[in-house]
DNA sequence: TTGACATGAAACCAAAAGGTGTTATATACT
DNA sequence: AGTATATAACACCTTTTGGTTTCATGTCAA
Protein backbone atom coordinates (compact mmCIF):
# COMPACT_ATOMS: atom_id res chain seq x y z
CA UNK A 1 0.00 0.00 0.00
CA UNK A 2 1.43 3.14 -1.20
CA UNK A 3 1.22 6.71 0.70
CA UNK A 4 -1.24 8.88 -0.50
CA UNK A 5 1.60 10.80 -1.58
CA UNK A 6 -0.63 14.35 -1.94
CA UNK A 7 0.80 16.30 -5.34
CA UNK A 8 0.29 19.62 -3.85
CA UNK A 9 1.53 20.97 -0.12
CA UNK A 10 1.50 23.71 2.00
CA UNK A 11 3.25 25.90 -0.12
CA UNK A 12 1.88 25.34 -3.27
CA UNK A 13 -1.32 25.83 -2.48
CA UNK A 14 -1.08 29.28 -0.78
CA UNK A 15 0.99 30.29 -3.87
CA UNK A 16 -2.25 31.15 -5.83
CA UNK A 17 -4.06 34.35 -5.03
CA UNK A 18 -7.31 32.79 -5.36
CA UNK A 19 -6.67 30.16 -3.20
CA UNK A 20 -5.63 32.66 -0.77
CA UNK A 21 -8.44 34.26 -0.61
CA UNK A 22 -11.00 30.93 -0.85
CA UNK A 23 -9.08 30.05 2.63
CA UNK A 24 -10.15 34.19 3.69
CA UNK A 25 -13.71 33.22 2.61
CA UNK A 26 -13.57 30.18 4.31
CA UNK A 27 -12.57 31.35 7.96
CA UNK A 28 -15.16 31.46 10.34
CA UNK A 29 -17.63 30.26 7.90
CA UNK A 30 -19.01 27.11 5.85
CA UNK A 31 -19.57 27.57 2.58
CA UNK A 32 -20.68 25.41 -0.50
CA UNK A 33 -19.17 25.91 -3.90
CA UNK A 34 -21.60 28.24 -5.82
CA UNK A 35 -21.29 30.17 -2.39
CA UNK A 36 -17.54 31.10 -3.29
CA UNK A 37 -18.29 31.00 -6.55
CA UNK A 38 -20.17 34.12 -6.08
CA UNK A 39 -16.92 36.27 -5.00
CA UNK A 40 -14.91 35.20 -8.22
CA UNK A 41 -14.90 36.69 -11.62
CA UNK A 42 -14.08 32.83 -12.96
CA UNK A 43 -16.60 29.54 -13.36
CA UNK A 44 -17.49 27.59 -10.50
CA UNK A 45 -15.64 24.61 -12.32
CA UNK A 46 -12.76 27.00 -11.94
CA UNK A 47 -13.26 27.25 -8.28
CA UNK A 48 -13.98 24.00 -7.95
CA UNK A 49 -10.61 22.89 -9.27
CA UNK A 50 -8.90 25.60 -6.78
CA UNK A 51 -10.60 23.80 -3.62
CA UNK A 52 -9.21 20.51 -4.46
CA UNK A 53 -5.78 21.46 -4.47
CA UNK A 54 -6.76 22.98 -1.29
CA UNK A 55 -7.92 20.08 0.50
CA UNK A 56 -5.11 18.24 -1.53
CA UNK A 57 -2.77 20.59 0.92
CA UNK A 58 -5.22 19.01 3.25
CA UNK A 59 -6.15 23.09 4.11
CA UNK A 60 -9.87 22.48 3.51
CA UNK A 61 -12.36 20.32 4.73
CA UNK A 62 -15.34 18.86 2.41
CA UNK A 63 -18.67 18.11 3.92
CA UNK A 64 -21.55 16.66 1.78
CA UNK A 65 -24.46 18.19 3.33
CA UNK A 66 -27.46 16.90 0.77
CA UNK A 67 -26.84 18.27 -2.59
CA UNK A 68 -24.15 20.45 -1.50
CA UNK A 69 -20.78 20.06 -0.70
CA UNK A 70 -19.67 22.72 2.32
CA UNK A 71 -15.97 23.79 2.95
CA UNK A 72 -14.44 24.92 6.00
CA UNK A 73 -11.07 25.83 6.47
CA UNK A 74 -8.17 23.37 8.49
CA UNK A 75 -5.66 25.55 9.39
CA UNK A 76 -3.26 23.19 10.85
CA UNK A 77 -1.25 22.39 7.66
CA UNK A 78 -0.32 26.29 8.24
CA UNK A 79 1.95 25.42 11.08
CA UNK A 80 4.64 23.71 8.75
CA UNK A 81 4.75 26.88 7.42
CA UNK A 82 4.97 28.46 10.80
CA UNK A 83 7.99 26.64 11.39
CA UNK A 84 9.42 27.29 7.66
CA UNK A 85 9.32 31.03 8.30
CA UNK A 86 10.52 30.43 12.07
CA UNK A 87 14.02 29.25 10.98
CA UNK A 88 14.20 32.65 8.86
CA UNK A 89 12.89 35.31 11.61
CA UNK A 90 16.97 35.76 12.83
CA UNK A 91 17.52 36.62 9.26
CA UNK A 92 14.72 39.88 9.97
CA UNK A 93 15.17 40.60 14.09
CA UNK A 94 16.50 43.67 14.78
CA UNK A 95 19.08 42.92 17.38
CA UNK A 96 20.98 40.35 14.18
CA UNK A 97 20.55 42.98 11.91
CA UNK A 98 22.48 45.84 14.00
CA UNK A 99 25.02 43.01 14.70
CA UNK A 100 25.50 42.31 10.87
CA UNK A 101 26.11 46.02 10.74
CA UNK A 102 28.53 46.41 13.16
CA UNK A 103 30.33 43.26 11.32
CA UNK A 104 29.93 44.77 7.53
CA UNK A 105 31.42 48.37 9.12
CA UNK A 106 34.30 47.06 10.36
CA UNK B 1 6.73 56.32 -14.33
CA UNK B 2 4.69 53.07 -13.38
CA UNK B 3 5.71 51.16 -10.78
CA UNK B 4 7.65 48.51 -11.16
CA UNK B 5 5.46 45.72 -10.49
CA UNK B 6 7.31 42.53 -9.67
CA UNK B 7 6.08 39.71 -11.57
CA UNK B 8 6.87 37.30 -8.58
CA UNK B 9 5.56 37.92 -4.96
CA UNK B 10 6.49 35.91 -2.11
CA UNK B 11 4.32 33.22 -1.92
CA UNK B 12 4.88 32.54 -5.62
CA UNK B 13 8.76 32.72 -4.73
CA UNK B 14 8.80 30.07 -1.75
CA UNK B 15 6.25 27.58 -3.80
CA UNK B 16 9.15 25.91 -5.30
CA UNK B 17 11.54 23.78 -3.23
CA UNK B 18 14.38 24.68 -5.47
CA UNK B 19 14.12 28.17 -4.21
CA UNK B 20 13.59 27.06 -0.82
CA UNK B 21 16.66 25.36 -0.64
CA UNK B 22 18.34 28.36 -2.39
CA UNK B 23 17.08 30.58 0.61
CA UNK B 24 18.39 28.25 3.01
CA UNK B 25 21.82 27.62 1.69
CA UNK B 26 22.01 31.69 1.14
CA UNK B 27 21.10 31.90 4.79
CA UNK B 28 24.39 33.65 6.28
CA UNK B 29 26.82 32.76 3.41
CA UNK B 30 27.13 34.59 0.40
CA UNK B 31 27.01 32.42 -2.69
CA UNK B 32 28.05 32.52 -6.31
CA UNK B 33 25.73 30.43 -8.89
CA UNK B 34 28.16 27.85 -9.36
CA UNK B 35 28.62 27.67 -5.92
CA UNK B 36 24.67 26.98 -5.28
CA UNK B 37 24.54 25.25 -8.53
CA UNK B 38 26.26 21.94 -7.01
CA UNK B 39 24.04 21.34 -4.68
CA UNK B 40 21.23 20.34 -7.49
CA UNK B 41 20.82 18.15 -10.01
CA UNK B 42 20.02 20.65 -12.65
CA UNK B 43 21.79 23.02 -14.83
CA UNK B 44 23.68 26.38 -13.77
CA UNK B 45 20.98 28.34 -16.04
CA UNK B 46 17.98 26.93 -14.43
CA UNK B 47 19.74 28.18 -11.13
CA UNK B 48 19.81 31.43 -12.10
CA UNK B 49 16.51 31.82 -13.00
CA UNK B 50 15.29 30.53 -10.26
CA UNK B 51 17.57 33.47 -8.37
CA UNK B 52 16.14 36.00 -10.67
CA UNK B 53 12.47 34.88 -9.25
CA UNK B 54 13.70 35.13 -5.68
CA UNK B 55 15.15 38.66 -6.91
CA UNK B 56 12.30 39.97 -8.36
CA UNK B 57 10.59 38.95 -4.88
CA UNK B 58 13.05 41.22 -3.07
CA UNK B 59 14.43 37.61 -1.01
CA UNK B 60 17.12 37.68 -2.70
CA UNK B 61 19.86 40.51 -3.21
CA UNK B 62 22.77 40.22 -5.75
CA UNK B 63 26.32 41.54 -6.14
CA UNK B 64 28.70 41.69 -8.42
CA UNK B 65 31.99 40.41 -7.22
CA UNK B 66 34.56 40.24 -10.02
CA UNK B 67 33.61 37.53 -12.86
CA UNK B 68 31.65 36.19 -10.24
CA UNK B 69 28.02 37.51 -9.22
CA UNK B 70 26.78 36.29 -5.08
CA UNK B 71 23.78 36.24 -3.94
CA UNK B 72 22.83 36.69 -0.47
CA UNK B 73 19.29 36.21 1.89
CA UNK B 74 17.07 39.26 2.55
CA UNK B 75 14.70 37.78 4.73
CA UNK B 76 12.47 41.55 5.30
CA UNK B 77 9.69 40.19 2.51
CA UNK B 78 9.00 37.09 4.70
CA UNK B 79 7.35 39.82 7.02
CA UNK B 80 4.89 40.06 4.70
CA UNK B 81 4.17 36.03 4.88
CA UNK B 82 4.19 35.96 8.64
CA UNK B 83 1.33 38.89 8.85
CA UNK B 84 -0.59 36.34 6.55
CA UNK B 85 0.23 33.94 8.50
CA UNK B 86 -0.82 35.63 11.71
CA UNK B 87 -4.21 35.82 10.60
CA UNK B 88 -4.86 32.27 10.72
CA UNK B 89 -3.03 31.51 13.74
CA UNK B 90 -6.52 32.13 15.73
CA UNK B 91 -7.63 28.77 13.85
CA UNK B 92 -5.26 26.23 14.96
CA UNK B 93 -4.63 27.34 18.19
CA UNK B 94 -5.35 25.38 21.15
CA UNK B 95 -8.23 27.42 22.81
CA UNK B 96 -10.16 27.74 20.15
CA UNK B 97 -9.42 24.03 19.01
CA UNK B 98 -11.12 22.75 22.34
CA UNK B 99 -13.93 25.13 22.16
CA UNK B 100 -14.44 23.76 18.54
CA UNK B 101 -14.67 20.46 19.95
CA UNK B 102 -16.76 21.37 22.88
CA UNK B 103 -19.07 22.64 20.19
CA UNK B 104 -18.59 19.95 17.87
CA UNK B 105 -19.69 17.08 20.63
CA UNK B 106 -22.82 18.78 21.24
C1' DT C 1 47.12 38.25 -25.56
C1' DT C 2 45.35 33.93 -25.08
C1' DG C 3 42.76 30.87 -22.76
C1' DA C 4 39.81 29.35 -19.10
C1' DC C 5 36.09 30.62 -16.11
C1' DA C 6 31.47 32.84 -14.57
C1' DT C 7 27.55 34.43 -16.02
C1' DG C 8 23.61 36.36 -18.66
C1' DA C 9 20.60 36.08 -22.68
C1' DA C 10 17.97 33.93 -26.20
C1' DA C 11 15.52 30.29 -28.45
C1' DC C 12 13.23 26.41 -27.67
C1' DC C 13 10.50 22.44 -25.40
C1' DA C 14 7.46 19.56 -22.48
C1' DA C 15 4.58 19.47 -18.75
C1' DA C 16 1.72 21.63 -15.49
C1' DA C 17 -1.55 25.21 -14.17
C1' DG C 18 -5.54 27.93 -14.72
C1' DG C 19 -9.32 28.38 -17.41
C1' DT C 20 -13.52 27.08 -20.27
C1' DG C 21 -17.76 24.47 -21.82
C1' DT C 22 -20.33 20.17 -21.75
C1' DT C 23 -22.15 16.15 -19.77
C1' DA C 24 -23.57 13.10 -16.04
C1' DT C 25 -25.52 12.24 -11.52
C1' DA C 26 -27.52 12.80 -7.25
C1' DT C 27 -30.73 15.50 -4.48
C1' DA C 28 -34.60 18.52 -3.58
C1' DC C 29 -39.11 20.68 -4.76
C1' DT C 30 -43.87 20.75 -6.44
C1' DA D 1 -43.19 11.82 -11.89
C1' DG D 2 -40.99 15.60 -13.61
C1' DT D 3 -38.24 19.65 -13.17
C1' DA D 4 -34.69 22.50 -11.20
C1' DT D 5 -30.34 22.72 -8.45
C1' DA D 6 -25.51 21.56 -6.91
C1' DT D 7 -21.70 19.66 -8.09
C1' DA D 8 -18.41 16.27 -9.91
C1' DA D 9 -16.15 14.52 -14.05
C1' DC D 10 -14.50 15.09 -18.68
C1' DA D 11 -12.36 16.87 -22.64
C1' DC D 12 -10.06 20.56 -24.27
C1' DC D 13 -7.40 25.07 -24.81
C1' DT D 14 -3.80 28.60 -23.63
C1' DT D 15 -0.29 30.47 -20.79
C1' DT D 16 3.21 29.82 -17.50
C1' DT D 17 6.84 27.29 -15.48
C1' DG D 18 10.88 24.66 -15.07
C1' DG D 19 14.10 22.93 -17.71
C1' DT D 20 17.54 22.50 -21.65
C1' DT D 21 21.13 23.93 -25.20
C1' DT D 22 23.71 27.34 -27.51
C1' DC D 23 25.93 31.68 -27.89
C1' DA D 24 27.86 36.16 -26.34
C1' DT D 25 30.30 38.91 -22.96
C1' DG D 26 33.20 40.18 -19.32
C1' DT D 27 37.01 38.95 -16.10
C1' DC D 28 41.02 36.68 -14.25
C1' DA D 29 45.58 34.51 -14.72
C1' DA D 30 49.56 32.87 -17.18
Amino acid sequence: MTAPLPKYDVFQAIADPTRRKLMELLSGEELSVTALSSHFPITRTAVSKHLRVLQEAGLVRERKAGRETRYSLQAAPLLELKRWLGFYEQYWDNKLAALQRLVESE
